[in-house]
DNA sequence: CCCCCAATGTGACTTTCATCACTGCTATAT
DNA sequence: ATATAGCAGTGATGAAAGTCACATTGGGGG
């Protein structure tokens, strides 16, 4: 007999106040297996294939793209309580990933074995709300990202994404050279670097070696 | 009592195979409100509340986006077999529509009455499947549409799109004006120009007014 | 303490595309 | 048949951002 890690299930209780049936709680903390990841961890890459979706408990995930010639694009972070919805049909349907997921910061997150995740849409309506609900916030943050690369200048953007960087880590510091951040942006470092300075002459930051303090 | 409508029961039969349930089929048939479109109606605009989740069954419709400032970007169309994922949550939570839908074509589809929509999901596996790999392909549909406007120069997304474009109409003869095109690629009338011209000469389509024909 | 190297700063030039201003074309309605 | 309005072509110019080349700087290891 397994037993229920009662951590987990404060965890789960915290993050979750929406998953609110007792038996889903607790079935979650039973056969869920916790995972730990350090910073900069790839939690799953192009084309590899998943058998456990990640419910985030504890720090953030960068979410993003690449293309065949190996131009990266920053999508968006995944945090406690949320999930990622590009694993369900992933993992439900046996197919391959399409992105790659890194954690940002040290990660707890706790994997769903793909059989529950069907088994509790029919049995759990909260559950079965999550996962739809999960899906369309990722759906909307999709389209968002979308406006932003389409709509926006390259100022935008760089603006939009230091302030996405520091929610995701809950800090206003944000460590990473420019050379990072313009990969994530898909732009050019000197681009990225003129126009942190701009912004720091604007004075809505302060640059330092591997760091940028927002205002 | 409703009479199942046999001509719609065929047409769900037709496009929608992985709807296996006979039950299902005939509920869908019953309640489901069939609706006519004409090529270039509205069928959902931003922040408009809709209250019907449509499934398509002829023709096909094209989603778009569009930011404050009015600037405009096609995302991608739906076709028989498929169904609006932004509209489930849309319509689940009653929150305001994010994208534009619009007929590319005189189109019919299905409006699903939201209570069922909820309700099938846990009654039937084969709506559950359904709903959840829409939910996919949207996904699958916006990673690549970020793919195109992150990594690609205009000619690129502009070849793209008229490929697209002809799939979604069934034919290789695209009616459409300099102008709507740039609308949808989010760029301008002149650039669009420029390239269809540089992609005639190459051998590649026909140009007429109103008119490009794809090789 | 100094050296080294990665990170950052900067100027020159190019490419892509937007914008503007105008010309020319073609379908159709009177 | 002609006027007209919407469509399409084209050149000039400019802005945004990429690319290249190189200078400068600052922090950690020897």
């Amino acid at each position: 007999m397994e037993i229920i890690n009662q951590e987990i299930l404060g965890l789960i209780r915290k993050h979750y106040p929406q998953i609110a049936e007792r038996a889903l709680q607790e079935e979650i903390a039973r056969v869920g297996k916790v995972m730990q990841f350090k910073e900069g961890d790839v939690l799953m890459d192009y084309g590899s294939y998943i058998k456990l979706v990640p419910i985030i408990l504890e720090g953030s995930i960068k979410v993003s793209r690449e293309d065949e010639e190996g131009n990266e694009l920053f999508l968006y972070y995944l945090q406690p309580g949320e999930t990622c919805s590009m694993s369900f049909t992933c993992c439900m349907m046996n197919k391959k990933s399409e992105i790659r997921t890194i954690a940002e910061e040290d990660t707890t997150v706790i994997g769903i074995p793909n059989r529950y995740m069907d088994e509790w849409m029919s049995r759990y309506q909260s559950w079965k709300n999550f996962v739809m609900t999960s899906y369309d916030n990722r759906m909307l943050e999709l389209v968002r990202t979308i406006d932003s690369i389409a709509f926006k200048k390259m100022d935008e953007r760089l603006v939009e994404y230091l302030e996405k960087k520091a929610k995701a880590t809950g800090s206003k510091t944000i460590n990473a050279t420019h050379q990072e951040i313009a990969y994530d942006m898909n732009a050019s470092r000197e681009a990225v670097s003129r126009l942190l300075k701009q912004l720091e002459k604007e004075g809505r930051l302060k640059l330092g070696r591997n760091r940028i303090e927002l205002r």
